[in-house]
DNA sequence: GATATATTTCGTCAGATGGCGAAATATAGG
DNA sequence: CCTATATTTCGCCATCTGACGAAATATATC
């Protein structure tokens, strides 16, 4: 129960949907995640933190990156079962659809420099 | 997006999945699910409430009572998956078996007198 | 229609959640 | 080791949520 509880209420947010569904067949960095969201790095990191603790998402650091991924194959059946669902869920939905447009122009952009100029704010 | 959420939000309190797993394979009325799990009737209905909203339950009024069950073909693929992974996630916890077996008991009683005794309290 | 009763709606309260900015942490590069 | 920088943790606040009891609603029965 603890665990089908963590998935369900890591997906009843908004945000973590869309945020998991970004990391459609790509692995992306935190910076990257914010930028498309537009949301406070700490906030970012904390919706990040809950879809990893679900298992939703696999997490890599690399340096001072951090890469997330939606779960893969070692991830328990019914995590995986619930990936599958979201997507087919969320599949044709238009805020969905405008975010794939929007990171594939942020994916144009060098990690460099998008973490440069959210320092600014 | 709105209908996604809402089948997770419904699905993001254990009461409610437990209410919800509950109904395999059978309809309860509202009494019987408020003797199930000893809260409030006014509680119960509003959870109910939303796992309705959310399209995860049927409601069936029949005079004073009001029954419940999972949602049937008429629902939408999404909301029937949900079940279906719901189903396949809580089949071997602990609580959801308990709530099973104290269903059991509940079923021999007379729902008549199973309203009577709560009205008491 | 008056009464009993099954359920829902409303108002309230305590605790959870999502957001932010500031501070802390970790790591790359000088 | 010092600085820059990517991320996380912490503390705070506004809002949402789940719980209850009281009141309202709906319906069967007298």
């Amino acid at each position: 129960m603890r665990d089908l509880l963590a998935v369900t209420k890591a997906l009843a947010d908004e945000n973590r949907v869309r945020m998991l569904l970004s990391l459609q067949g790509r692995e992306l960095c935190l910076c990257q995640i914010i930028e498309l969201f537009r949301l406070a790095p700490s906030t970012v990191s904390k919706h990040m933190g809950i879809l990893h603790q679900a298992r939703l998402v696999d997490r890599r650091k690399e340096g001072r990156w951090t890469h997330y991924r939606q779960a893969g194959r070692d991830a328990p059946a019914p995590v995986r079962a619930a990936i599958q669902w979201v997507r087919q869920a969320g599949a044709d939905d238009s805020k969905v659809r405008r975010d794939a447009e929007r990171l594939e122009a942020i994916l144009e952009i060098d990690p460099e420099i998008i973490c440069r100029k959210q320092l600014k704010r």
